[in-house]
RNA sequence: GGGCGGAUAGCUCAGUUGGUAGAGCGCUUCGUUUACACCGAAGAUGCCGGGGGUUCGAGUCCCUCUCCGCCCACCA
């Protein structure tokens, strides 16, 4: 069979990738020596929220050639697949979807919401294999995974345990003390109506304005302020009845807990502990608070007083924790200003009280609705306008005189002080709305305790971390880490497998009561109030029946779980009515954060928690190859679970791998980050459609630069399409002249010096390969594999090969077997970065035993440095006769002697065994030896010999005249740097003497060089 | 406010213990030599961001400055 002139990657593809599955080629453990190491890689898994982007294309590049490298050499080979539920992400596409035809998540119940959601998963999971299986990758599909394998609601064919670890985890952490509910102010996202991790949180600077405002003193009461500049001189004393305080958020106003000043703010010292009044809400009954110290105020910025608004700011919140200021919420979760139908509440005796230290609980204050009626219901930046011209209206704003009055003019005197600020503001990373800092129960992780051990893992290098510099980033991260906020108000997710019923009073007797303890109760516990602020005791269980058999301990009665905290609310009325027999209970609606599921994919897709083989087989995994901006979302989080829960036999924690390669960032044309919700994302495919998987993956991997980001175009894809073809010809070439695939054991014989020389390249190529692979110098491997093809193997030794290939040479047979034994190295050692070309060459030629995938990678080693010199030269010199004859304009069809002057015992041997080739990549037909280099004659550059061809009549002599001195500068450039060094008495003395020699080295070559070019300078001007 | 990365040929970028500045693309000239025009041959192009230092020797190490990019961070 003939190859046919190009590679048809679109047609081939799909057959060769069919092929590889149907013969089990991907399978774990395919293709492995017997005892073989194992080496396993899992999967990033990507979102099942579309499809994959150029950025998945590199990093599963990445993890395939080191996959198929690995089964190559004999590996106890796993590359395990799967995909992430991505919980928010995945229920924002679906909820996006359904708003095209008007819907919302709330038409539907839970249950047939998340059916729809499978919908979706199945979807987007099919389009990530075919993806996948399109670019090549060789994952072992048999096993593929899901975080929420197993999960209730899944449909037929999800079925899996990833769920009974997700729900082990958690309540074994539980059991641990690691998992803890509490009262927290979280982010809270607006859009989504659910609370988030700070990682989801996006900082970003925006314009905004801080507003300074008057907080009259309680009574009408004054005080002297005082300002000093930075030498101590009085700059402003005057009599005020106010306290001056800078916000960015007046809308938050209304649930000021107390106004905060620097301990030693000598200007406020005297109204410390006095009360001020928040200038909004109805005159007549406006809320009082305290004016305290704390050290969080900077005296330098703004008026130096902070108002304290505990429930809806990071920063107030510690402040109010520390000096047990009240909390109070003002918005819904929507953030909306809260209006539940709760009266306004005159909380100014409140206020004292809780001043004067009488303390309310947090469930009590929460009740409290601080919002006024005119405000009910506004959106949050609605309300802060109304605040602010409530304010303004009242004369209470702080002014500064109008730099543009007029006395002439209607401007007025005073204006007030309104400054445009860059402010930090936090975003959702998927809403992008603002987040609010919201006061919730959620469900948190000690992170703190489980960083430990995945800081000392990496610390001790149990697991490495490439770019070293990303190690850094991990510490610093894992070192100041925050309770995780693991809770999420989402439907698609893992339920959080907590129980709860109403909470019982007189329980002392109760054997179990040391577990009730935790509880956090309002005073009048037998109340639930729908506040979700506890109230509750709760149950932690694996299973609903576990919940279920507690609660009827607890109460002796029988125990019934209600689907919703709303049903449960009603049915605990009828109970308290006496209407039903039985104690209400429901689940916890939340769900689990998703990245709390995928720290567990390590284990977990090798079926823990049931001890499998495969986990003992491939637990540590290898390598995880995964992108610089999940190292804390997800790298640090396995780390952080392997190391709790995997153990070796001695009991001591297990790393989820032992090293994580951390690749760079794909960027689009302008250098963007690519993301999915932004939607300027690339689509692989129609990179692999118009230049083949091979092209797009070499591209990628030979731009695979440890720790820099890559922008990719496609001239460069295009220009790897064309080393496809390259190589494809090449193998074209070997099967036209008989040159099979290579079928013997070891090393083809060769006694030529071409092919003993090709065989030396062809080790170094593979060390190189090696060398780079295993130091994750992707770029390395594959740009070293280019030029041996393609400058080594196409532009020489084929060529060079030609003459010994012609019919009746005696070298000819041996020239076949190396030639078919070069190209099948090629194919192998290409064969993890351009899988599909490879293999469809390697089964066209020859008889194969088994499919390239599986074939044995090569480990030989065969120097031969007399043939690597001898080619070299002649190489050097064919190069050099072309560069002549191209300067001198002679015609390409002109053939003309090589005239031998003077050559050397070695380079006389080597002129006549390479006088064929010579003549023919020279077109340089006869070699005349000759007593003197004639007139006309153009020296040529060549190590040991004077060759010199003639060109009387063809040559221009000025442009040879030129050439020349052009030559001879850049050599006496050199000599001149040279000679200075080695006459360098500190250079001899300090330099090593391989240093030294080389250069001694080069000044004779250069000599010897400047001497030819004089004299062949001198012969130009005999004939001018 | 901390931390990290980058600045090398027109463009995109390599350059791993300091020892003759590289690749791809682009550009110029030439080419129907039977593997390949998705090709071949030849060629041009660099104060390796500025300044200082260490060294026999610095793109490479140290200090400093300038300009980009990113990450983290609670200044109202």
């Amino acid at each position: 069979m003939t190859m046919d002139k190009t590679f048809d990657a679109g047609r081939v593809e799909r057959e060769i990738y069919a092929a590889w599955e149907a013969a089990g080629a991907f399978a774990a453990g395919a293709n492995a020596r017997p005892g073989a190491e194992a080496f396993c890689i899992m999967i990033p898994p990507p979102n099942v929220t579309g499809s994959l982007h150029v950025g998945h294309a590199f990093n599963n590049t990445l993890q395939d050639i080191l996959t198929r490298w690995h089964r190559m050499r004999g590996f106890d080979t796993l590359w395990q697949p799967g995909t992430d539920h991505a919980g928010i992400a995945t229920q924002m596409v679906v909820e996006r979807e359904l708003a095209k035809t008007n819907r919302r998540r709330t038409n539907f119940s839970r249950e047939d919401f998340v059916a729809l959601v499978w919908e979706q998963k199945v979807r987007s999971r099919d389009n990530i294999k075919n993806q996948l299986k399109r670019l090549g990758a060789s994952c072992d599909w048999s096993r593929e995974a899901f975080t929420m394998s197993g999960a209730p609601g899944a449909p037929a064919g999800e079925e899996g345990n990833f769920h009974d670890a997700v729900l082990k985890v958690f309540v074994e952490l539980y059991n641990r003390g690691l998992i803890f509910r509490g009262k927290r102010l979280v982010n809270w996202d607006p859009h989504f109506e659910t609370a988030i991790s700070d990682l989801e949180v996006e900082n970003r600077e925006v314009d905004g304005f801080m507003w300074h405002f008057k907080y009259p003193l309680a009574g009408g009461q004054t005080y002297e302020y005082v300002e000093k500049d930075a030498e101590g001189v009085v700059t402003l004393r005057e009599e005020r009845d106010y306290i001056s305080i800078a916000t960015t958020r007046p809308e938050t106003m209304l649930g000021d807990g107390a106004v905060a000043v620097h301990p030693e703010d000598a200007r406020y010292a005297s109204i410390v502990g006095k009360l001020c009044e928040i200038p909004v809400g109805p005159k007549e009954h406006r809320r009082l608070i305290p004016i305290i110290t704390d050290p969080y105020p900077d005296p330098e910025f703004g008026s130096g007083a902070v108002k304290i608004t505990g429930a809806h700011d990071a920063n107030d919140y510690t402040v109010a924790k520390r000096g047990n200021i009240p909390m109070y919420r003002l918005m819904d979760t929507k953030g909306h200003m809260r209006d539940d139908g709760k009266p306004y509440v005159d909380c100014s005796q409140r206020a004292r009280k809780i001043a004067e230290g009488d303390d309310y609980t947090e469930a009590e204050v929460d009740l409290l609705n601080l919002v006024p009626d005119d405000l009910r219901g506004l959106y949050r930046f609605e309300a802060r306008k109304r605040v602010i011209d409530q304010i303004t209206s009242e004369g209470l704003a702080v002014t500064i005189l109008n730099p543009d009055y007029d006395p002439e003019g209607d401007a007025p005197d005073m204006i007030p002080l309104v400054e445009a600020k860059k402010i930090m503001q936090p975003f959702g990373d998927r809403s992008k709305v603002v987040i609010e800092p919201m006061l919730t129960d959620q469900w948190f992780v000690d992170a703190e305790k489980l960083a430990r051990e995945a800081l000392a893992a990496v610390e001790d290098g149990r697991t490495k971390i490439l770019p070293e510099q990303h190690k850094k980033v991990y510490f610093n991260w894992l070192r100041e880490i925050e309770p995780w906020c693991i809770s999420r108000q989402l439907w698609w997710g893992h339920q959080v497998p907590v129980w709860y019923g109403p909470h019982m009073i007189n329980h002392a007797d109760h054997p179990l009561c040391d577990r009730f303890s935790i509880h956090q109760h309002t005073k009048n516990p037998q109340v639930p109030e729908s506040t979700k602020t506890g109230g509750y005791d709760w149950e932690c269980a694996v299973t609903e029946e576990e919940a279920v058999s507690w609660f009827t301990q607890i109460w002796g009665a029988p125990v019934q779980v209600a689907p919703s905290e709303e049903a449960f609310l009603v049915e605990f009325n009828r109970l308290q009515k006496g209407e039903i027999d039985y104690v209400p209970i429901f689940r916890d609606e939340a769900v689990l954060d998703t990245w709390f599921s995928s720290a567990l994919w390590p284990f977990g897709t090798l079926g823990w928690p049931e001890e499998t083989e495969e986990l003992a087989r491939y637990y540590p995994t290898s390598v995880l190859i995964t992108g610089f901006d999940i190292i804390f979302f997800w790298v640090a989080r396995m780390m952080m679970m392997g190391t709790q829960f995997m153990t070796d036999a001695d009991g001591a924690p297990q790393v989820p791998f032992h090293t994580v390669y951390v690749h760079a960032l794909v960027r689009d044309a302008k250098g963007q980050k690519m993301s999915k919700s932004l939607g300027n994302v690339l689509d692989p495919l129609e990179l692999v459609d118009a230049f083949g998987a091979d092209a797009l993956r070499f591209t990628l991997a030979s731009m695979a630069v440890m720790g820099r980001d890559l922008k990719l175009s496609t001239s460069r894809i295009a220009g790897y399409r064309n080393f496809v073809t390259k190589l494809w010809n090449a193998a074209r070439f070997a099967e036209m002249n008989g040159a099979r695939g290579w079928t013997g054991d070891g090393l083809p014989e060769a006694h030529e010096t071409l092919n003993r020389w090709i065989i030396g390249e062809t080790a170094r190529a593979r060390a190189a390969c090696d060398a780079g692979l295993a130091a994750f110098r992707f770029n390395d491997a594959a740009n070293g594999l280019y030029a041996f093809v393609w400058g080594r193997v196409c532009d020489w030794y084929l060529e060079l090969a030609k003459p010994l290939l012609a019919e009746g040479h005696p070298a000819r047979a041996e020239t076949q077997a190396v030639l078919g034994w070069v190209i099948d190295q090629c194919l192998i050692l290409l064969h993890p970065f351009m899988p599909f070309v490879t293999e469809a060459i390697w089964g066209q030629s020859g008889a194969r035993t088994k499919m390239i995938v599986h074939a044995d990678w090569p480990e030989f080693d065969a120097q031969s440095p007399e043939a690597d010199a001898e080619i070299g030269w002649v190489v050097g010199l064919i190069e050099e006769i072309r560069s002549v004859r191209a300067e001198m304009s002679v015609a390409p069809s002109a053939q003309i002697p090589l005239l031998i002057v003077q050559a050397g015992e070695e380079e006389t041997a080597r002129l006549d065994r390479h006088a064929a080739l010579i003549g023919r990549l020279g077109r340089v037909p006869q070699m005349t030896r000759i007593a003197a280099a004639p007139k006309g004659a153009v020296t040529l550059t060549a190590p040991g010999a004077t060759l010199c061809l003639p060109l009387e009549g063809l040559v221009d002599i000025a442009a040879e005249e030129a050439r020349l001195v052009k030559s001879l500068g850049k050599v006496d450039k050199e000599l001149k740097g040279l000679t200075a060094k080695l006459g360098n008495a500190t250079f001899l003395a300090k330099a090593p003497e391989d240093v030294v020699a080389e250069n001694r080295e080069r000044l004779a070559e250069a000599e010897g060089e400047a001497s030819r070019l004089r004299g062949a300078l001198a012969r130009l001007a005999e004939m001018g």
